[in-house]
DNA sequence: TACCGTTTTTGTACGCGTAAGGAAACTAGC
DNA sequence: GCTAGTTTCCTTACGCGTACAAAAACGGTA
């Protein structure tokens, strides 16, 4: 189509499409039809090339994943105004995180990173650990900080999102209650008691309540 | 082989195995060989019938697990004296949890599962909740709390998990080394700064600290 | 031109989880 | 004994991720 732009310079067979190409593909395969339709094969013949050709481009699907994260979360979280009180920011930029990825219902699959931030959301970490210095932490506590509220904020993710596939395609909840239903008050009183009422509870938002806690809690701690 | 000890009183084909020597030759295979190597078709082989058979008794791999985990938690998370005071019960209490599963190589394919706990480890749900309540806080706040526990437990396990595995088989690390490297001081000047540390930082082990500041600011929150 | 080293693509093949439907093994009623 | 009903098991087949090896497409040299 365009003439070649300039003599090669690199030896080798050229490649017929980049990277980034398969990312974009891949983007907007699962937009159109959801993660399960994102396969290797519908991949390549999306491309219009073979599976096999794609692992020259990434090393799995894993990796594909993880860049398609990388890529989602690039466009999702610009940089936003967020409060000048330290503890504030804290909070502000671990609920744009949280929520940036929360919106992201193929995310489960791929948030088991640690390191997922170091490419794209790294400002918002910078405004975190920065945040929690401006507290009062040594900068090692505040790193620490940032790994305690990105634990609780993967696992909320995670342990919610399953939580919901699970009940989408099982009667696990119906499971769950009859567990509870038969529990002994002798033994596990405050379970027994509480029932019922257990799913309700346990189905809401308690995020930003915890974030805050362990905020509160870190904080206490750097300074006591 | 032993005789019919009792007239059949249920109708149609008997099973020819079940659903828990299902999971125990299961156990047996992970114990052995790794998760990697329990496949349907290997543990069908092992049991000696065909991996369509072991549909009847379990819904599909991911049950399985679910099941095998829990066999697991069960035969672990023996009750052990937990301190009296219901702050150190509190914590003792999720750190028994932590360390059974943590010590689970296999789990984080599971690992997001909210109502893993309704099954075998309830006492130390039980004691948790109840822990909370002792402190002062309302049972729905306890509730509350304890979901806030285990997401920053799971969050820990499988964020770390992960980090592991990955590690393992590529060199990621070096490549968050290079990121790292490559940071622009002026603009994210706490990270760059912290540069190569950031690894040795988030190498340790954070979990007990996190988990105190969690729970202090949960029973901060629920006095003030 | 012919060849070489390099990089990318392709073809083939394996084991995986599991959907679908038929076969097999039992009980209950006749 | 015979059938009908019920439960469990097996056969076949599909699409999946991807290992492995061969082929193809280039730039560089002779």
């Amino acid at each position: 189509m365009s003439p070649p732009p300039a003599p090669r310079k690199t030896v080798g067979r050229p490649p017929r499409f980049s990277r980034q190409e398969v990312v974009d593909t891949a983007r907007r395969l699962v937009d159109a039809e959801g993660v399960d339709r994102l396969t290797m094969r519908r991949l390549a013949a999306e491309i219009g090339s073979t599976p096999m050709a794609l692992y020259h481009h990434v090393r799995n699907k894993e990796e594909l994943l993880v860049l398609l994260l990388d890529d989602y979360a690039g466009r999702t979280l610009r940089r936003r105004e967020l409060p000048a009180d330290p503890r504030e920011r804290v909070l502000a930029a671990a609920e744009a995180i949280h929520r940036a990825l929360a919106d992201c219902p193929w995310i489960v699959e791929v948030l088991t990173a640690d390191d997922l931030m170091a490419t794209s959301a790294l400002w918002y970490v910078e405004q975190i650990v920065d945040g929690l210095i401006a507290c009062g932490l040594t900068p090692e506590q505040a790193v620490h900080g940032y790994r305690s509220l990105w634990y609780y904020t993967a696992g909320e993710i995670v342990v919610r999102a399953t939580a919901a596939r699970r009940r989408a395609d099982s009667d696990r909840a119906t499971y769950r209650e009859q567990v509870f239903a038969g529990l002994d008050p002798a033994e596990l009183p405050r379970l027994a008691r509480l029932g019922a009422r257990w799913a309700d509870l346990t189905a809401e938002d308690t995020y930003p309540a915890g974030l805050r806690a362990l905020l509160t809690g870190l904080l206490a701690r750097g300074a006591g």
